[in-house]
DNA sequence: CCGACAACCTGTGAGC
DNA sequence: TGCTCACAGGTTGTCG
């Protein structure tokens, strides 16, 4: 489900009923995540506050203090599945219900998630000590990703630019319709080796994700089958897409026929006139 | 170092 | 209606 967009639309949308406010406890349904999820966190995170929700990549980042006066942080990542949303005391839990955050003002966060490649995980500390977040690439929404660092990082790869962007070790949080669009706007063939694309076109490539994603953030992400937003809300940024999903039907900006081929076991929609090899 | 591929898991929709 | 298969927003680990 959740790319980068979705994730910060998520955060926006939780984040004034979690911050500052005190964790009353912690239920673990199902430890059965993509890692476990650490024995003993619902009692760690009994009594602590959130200071701040933040995102890395596709990470929400739950910046705590514990009650015993140290710092930490809840790491929770969405997965394929994962949604995580307002809830009041009143919503039973559900069959793919496997986490509760209650606070005590009577909010509670859930995260739902029926394929469990989700991840909740806790980091004393520093939350970029922990290997997932150490390893990820820069954010691309800030001045840390641009053109420049996007063709540093793929001037040895010789595997297809549409993967090396998904790469999160080169750019954090995107995804598969993210880097389909993005190559679009870009007008950058998906299966160019990497290596082989300029330094003007990974200008224009670097640019087309930053536009991309936040055009998408703006109209609160995309919903596919079920994913809504923290308020429940569908994001509607689905019914922007260029070429993602779109296979067979007319180029908007062309007319030519969206086409659709596989890489690395994941669909690529692409115009083959306005993204020429 | 790099790339290809399987693996983790459930739900859904298409086709027969 | 019901079965089987392919596929779905992600990431990691293994192997060559």
């Amino acid at each position: 489900m959740p790319e980068l967009p979705e994730v910060e639309t998520t955060r926006r949308g939780l984040a004034p009923s979690v911050e500052r406010q005190r964790v009353l406890r912690a239920v673990v349904r199902h430890r059965g995540l993509r890692q476990p999820v650490p024995r003993g966190l619902e009692r760690r995170l009994t009594g602590a506050q959130v200071r701040t929700l933040s995102r890395r990549g596709k990470y929400l980042l739950f910046d705590c203090v514990l009650e015993n006066g140290n710092a930490g942080t809840l790491l929770v990542h969405l997965g394929m599945s994962g949604r995580l949303w307002l809830v009041d005391a009143s919503t039973p839990p559900e069959k793919h219900d496997h986490f509760d955050l209650e606070f005590d003002n009577g909010c509670i966060v859930r995260l739902r998630d029926p394929r469990r490649f989700g991840l909740v995980l806790w980091q004393a500390g520093d939350a970029f000590q922990h290997p997932l977040l150490a390893a990820i690439g820069p954010e691309p929404l800030t001045a840390a990703f641009d053109g420049a660092v996007l063709h540093r990082a793929t001037r040895r790869r010789s595997a297809a630019i549409k993967l090396v962007i998904m790469d999160s070790h080169v750019v954090a949080g995107v995804g598969n319709i993210y880097a389909n669009e993005a190559l679009f706007s870009a007008g950058i063939d998906p299966r160019t080796p990497a290596q082989r694309v300029s330094r003007a076109r990974c200008d224009a490539l670097a640019a087309a994700i930053k536009q991309t994603l936040e055009r998408a953030i703006n109209a609160g992400g995309s919903t596919l089958r079920d994913y809504v937003g923290s308020d429940g809300r569908a994001g509607y940024f689905q019914d922007q897409f260029l070429v993602y999903g779109r296979a067979g039907q007319p180029c908007t900006r062309c007319a030519a026929i969206i086409r659709e081929l596989r890489q690395a076991q994941r669909a690529t929609c692409y115009c083959p006139v306005c993204q020429p090899r």
